[in-house]
DNA sequence: CGACTATACGGAGACTGTCTCCGGTTAGAC
DNA sequence: GTCTAACCGGAGACAGTCTCCGTATAGTCG
């Protein structure tokens, strides 16, 4: 029973996968600084002071860099369930039985919906995608994955012109949501500089 | 003749148009400012130290304040000649009689070169775009008159979609240099991604 | 239960960059 | 030559990042 309980303390706890427990109190810190950390990068956006999150957690600041040695480690542990959202989105999509056009303006919109999480997120994805020794790089690998993945499907379904590379869709659609965030656009705003990508990568007579 | 070269030498000076005349220290000050400006900006990037660019133009911080309140006035003053750079180049393209389909990508390249002329300028010009209140407003200005300017004549061509919008492209293209430049790509490497724009808003048959 | 140790805490402070303020200097007019 | 408005420069206040180390405590073991 007691040991029971403790696995579920342990599934709770905001940690990640394969790494050795942690003790109770850091664990909980651990937690209180990820929670703060959600609510200011919503609030002021990824460039906002560390140590006010440290300060929100109510911890100093030498716990949050001893969790979190860098601004993108921590923006990679808040990410923990976005790539899981995003794989959801991208399965929904393949498995339906949508035309082409309806089906990648449907992933489209949730690309950038997804990569826009909160102020500067999207630009921060864009300069990561490239770079391997970010630690945000795994969460952007996941991305690229499922637009090839969806992309695929339509391809599949011949509706897809023949030069479209997946990445250059991704960088591009990675691009639309960086423009939508920092001229502040409303999600959907997005709307049309998606349909013109959709264009773009469809064969003239697709459906 | 002292007349004469007094001119000549307000005329050499980067100066804005119609403002009243610096005293010849403060010219001098100013100039060096800007070429440290230009220098440090392309080595270090947009978000570089101002304090550096200060210590480089051998003047003191106060001095490049003074002349200079925010880094964006400091940017500003620095693409002094770049508007008109965009202007001859999109000139160019409108007067040329090139099929659409090439004029277009002519310009789209150039459009992307012109905005990334040093690391975080991209992005810098992406979000001055929807805010009158930043001095590089202007500047933007005349990047979406000219955008417009080139589509208008390709439009006039029959070759345009009726439903593309001239902001929504200049919104897209600027995305694309933006990506281009966060993930260090080669100017030319933004090639595919333009060509995805450029079917996307021309018409399927067009030449 | 008490003692022991590996683990974690937290905040003072070094460092970097931004921006202001004001005593001192100087260009240019008369 | 004199006078003053315009300008200079750098000290320093302030804010954010990140480290170091003395202190505290969770978890273990006898």
């Amino acid at each position: 029973m007691s040991a029971q309980s403790a696995v579920d303390k342990q599934t709770n706890a905001e940690q990640s996968a394969a790494e050795k427990p942690l003790r109770a109190d850091a664990q909980r810190n651990r937690d209180k600084i990820l929670d703060a950390a959600r609510a200011v990068f919503r609030e002021r956006g990824a460039a906002c002071s560390l140590d006010e999150i440290a300060k929100r957690a109510g911890v100093g600041a030498g716990t949050l860099y001893r969790h979190f040695p860098t601004r993108d480690d921590l923006i990679d542990a808040v990410m923990r369930n976005w790539a899981d959202r995003i794989e959801a989105d991208c399965q929904a999509v393949v498995d339906s039985d949508l035309p082409p056009r309806t089906a990648l303006t449907e992933w489209f919109n949730r690309f950038v919906e997804n990569v826009g999480i909160y102020q500067g997120a999207a630009a921060k994805l864009m300069s990561a995608m490239d770079d391997p020794s970010s630690p945000i790089y795994r969460k952007c690998q996941v991305l690229v994955a499922a637009n090839a993945k969806v992309l695929d499907s339509v391809r599949a379904k011949g509706a897809l012109r023949d030069d479209v590379d997946a990445r250059e869709v991704m960088r591009l659609v990675s691009g639309v949501a960086s423009v939508a965030d920092s001229s502040r656009l409303a999600p959907d705003q997005a709307g049309p500089m998606l349909a013109i990508v959709l264009e773009g990568i469809l064969k003239p007579d697709a459906s």
